[in-house]
RNA sequence: UGGGGAGUCGCCAAGUUGGUUAAGGCACCGGAUUUUGAUUCCGGCAUUCGAAGGUUCGAAUCCUUCUUCCCCAGCCA
């Protein structure tokens, strides 16, 4: 199991200062937060929700739209919201920004709680759980459009979308006013109305708001906040048939809830303008009460060797290039929790990555480095065989057998120690030997000798090989008296150290193998994405492992090694036998004959 | 100049109100420990801040010009 999240902080201290930590620093050292309620104004609409919170505080979100799996990039806007709420004494909402009925599901929205809790986050804080739906605001949101009809800054547009289009103008030239701009406001009331009551087709109407149509930033042309959408939703059913959008939303959900500090990614600048419109008129109207909740944003993570783009994702799983969203290799949080990376690891991860507002990339190997420091600290050993070469012990006694201890981590006395049986015949890694050892090889080849950790000092003493030269088995003697005893003592000085597994007592165990999904560090940037697919991303072998790991249950994390970090599968592993997915490789400087 | 952003060591990233030798992490290179060629531990690692000018006793931090990269024309989020 991963460890559980830090506990909360008092404040800041000690973590990297980012631009965000400074603004958020220095909004509270204003005071800004000190005497207001909530953004919702005592006796408006807006009243009811988002009650019960310490107003002084400081609040983030988490909006996702359930329309997906979770994703690398997700975490780190997890870690950074739920993160600053933790650090500063404040709480990070759960929301999701469910609008859009055709695209969304129930079951998105199940699996991204039980992500976010998996990371190691919770949205409880000041007592309440802190859970919200956008869909939960449709009333609200609704008013709020009449609202805007009868304050004259909002319109019903009956052209098509093509039209609207056309008439929106270039990056370079303005857009033209839609014919429909000057409705009166009592038409346009009827027509929402209308809308609503599902008098109209899809696509019939939309509303907008009135802003203008010649603004050098496209978001402000009268921007779209309600279109009709004849669907199912998946929590309001049938109650709604139109539906507003996000720039609409966001804003409004976001100062209903109290959000100060409203954290998204940077292609979502040219919005704040209209974010800040939105809020400034409700401001003004004496519906929402100041400070309003800003928008800040950050540089979206990119990571070498993955794709993150919901549309490739979705191409890997449709066209069956992986076993679906949890295939270990999948850049999602669900293929990673069951590929054996960690919670913390990606915890660890986001901070060391930290944030700004630079377009920058990670390179993976980064990822993988946070994996093995946190399943350094955390994955007891156990010893497997991953390419088996047998080993004989010509002078051990024919039949014989014996007891080996060997720490569960060598840092740490107090895991305990497990017991490996030892015999005459044992499985070691192939590449552990060398009939003909190459310059600083100081493994096994004729005439050296090598200790079988935790366990005894051999001396290797020749090889057996079939007819096309391949070595088949290995002899070595062994020395009697050089066992290592459960205190880790040992009378024998020798370099080598390998791995081993009795022949007669190993679990043969399906181990996957993974590697990168892609072989180049950016899919797709000279074609086709899937052509950068690696053919060698995983490997199904059978290895021989230390009885004791058969007991191992799912999601339990192991150091297999010399090898690296694995976890046995929580889908396919079996009580009694598990199987194991390799999460990341050790860290290996023995370069000269490998690869 | 349509608008909005960003360029500090191989990869991230502090620094931002001008002031000693430009944080830190990762990577990398040495060396020590080591029953994982792992871990851990020490030590090294930007006369330089996209470029060029300018202001100043003094600039990554101020000014000017140039340059590279990213985002925006969904009734998606």
């Amino acid at each position: 199991m991963s460890a559980p999240p830090k506990p909360p902080e008092s404040g800041a201290e000690g973590q990297v200062h980012n631009f965000i930590r400074h603004w958020i620093e220095d909004d509270l050292a204003s005071g800004k937060y000190a005497g207001r309620h909530w953004s919702g104004k005592p006796g408006t609409a807006a009243a009811q929700a988002g009650a019960g919170v310490d107003p002084a505080k400081i609040r983030s979100r988490f909006p996702p739209e359930p329309n997906g799996y979770l994703h690398f990039g997700h975490a780190k806007s997890i870690c950074l919201n739920f993160g600053v709420a933790r650090d500063f004494g404040g709480v990070c909402h759960m929301r999701f920004d469910d609008t859009n009925p055709v695209k969304e599901d129930q079951e998105y929205v199940d699996t991204i709680l039980e992500t976010v809790q998996w990371l190691g986050f919770n949205w409880d804080g000041f007592g309440t759980h802190h859970l919200y739906y956008a869909s939960d605001y449709f009333d609200l949101l609704y008013g709020f459009a009449e609202l805007f009809i009868e304050k004259g800054l909002a319109y019903v547009d009956s052209q098509s979308a093509e039209e609207m289009r056309a008439a929106r103008g270039t990056l370079k030239d303005p857009g033209k006013a839609s014919p429909f701009r000057n409705r009166s406001a009592a038409e346009n009331i009827t027509l929402l109305r209308e809308m609503r009551d599902g008098k109209h087709a899809d696509g019939a109407h939309v509303l907008r708001l009135k802003i203008d149509m010649a603004s050098p930033n496209i978001n402000m042309r009268d921007p779209a906040i309600y279109r009709i959408r004849h669907a199912e939703h998946h929590r309001t059913g049938a109650k709604w048939c139109v539906y507003p959008l996000y720039d609409y939303t966001h804003c409004i959900s976001d100062a209903l809830e109290n959000i100060s500090h409203s954290l998204c990614t940077l292609e979502f600048e040219d919005h704040r303008p209209l974010y800040e419109w939105v809020l400034g008129r409700l401001a003004e109207f004496g519906q929402l009460q100041v400070p309003l909740p800003q928008q800040i944003e950050f540089a979206r993570l990119n990571l070498t060797y993955v794709v993150l783009s919901k549309r490739k994702l979705i191409q890997l799983v449709d066209e069956k290039h992986v076993s679906g969203w949890d295939d270990p290799r999948m850049p999602t949080l669900v293929g990673a929790r069951r590929r054996g990376y960690t919670a913390a690891g990606f915890r660890l991860f986001t901070e060391r990555i930290g944030v700004s507002k630079a377009d920058s990339w990670i390179d993976y190997s980064t990822l993988e480095e946070c994996m093995r420091e946190d399943l350094n600290e955390t994955a007891p050993r156990r010893v497997a065989v991953l390419d088996p070469l047998k080993l004989i012990i010509d002078n051990y006694p024919a039949g014989g057998e014996e007891e080996c201890h060997a720490p569960n981590h060598p840092q740490k006395p107090d895991w305990g120690m497990r017991v490996n049986p030892f015999s005459g015949e044992l499985w070691i890694e192939r590449e552990d030997f060398m009939e003909v050892p190459s310059k600083g090889y100081f493994r096994l080849f004729p005439g050296n000798k090598v200790r079988l950790r935790y366990g005894f000092v051999i001396e290797c003493i020749g090889c057996d090989k079939d007819a096309d030269g391949k070595v088949t088995a290995v002899h070595c003697n062994y020395f009697a008296d050089s066992k290592s005893g459960t205190d880790g003592s040992n009378n024998y000085k020798v370099k080598g150290n390998i791995h081993w597994v009795s022949a007669r007592h190993a679990y043969a165990a399906e181990v996957r193998m993974y590697d990168r999904l892609f072989k180049t560090p950016h899919p797709g940037a000279e074609h086709d994405f899937l052509e950068d697919i690696n053919p060698d991303s995983v490997k199904v072998i059978t290895a021989y492992v230390e009885p004791s790991a058969k007991l191992a249950k799912p999601d339990e994390h192991f150091q297999f090694e010399r090898h690296g970090y694995f976890i046995a599968d929580r889908v396919d592993s079996q009580p009694g036998a598990p199987k194991f997915n390799r999460a990341v490789s050790l860290k290996d400087s023995w370069a000269p004959p490998k690869k």
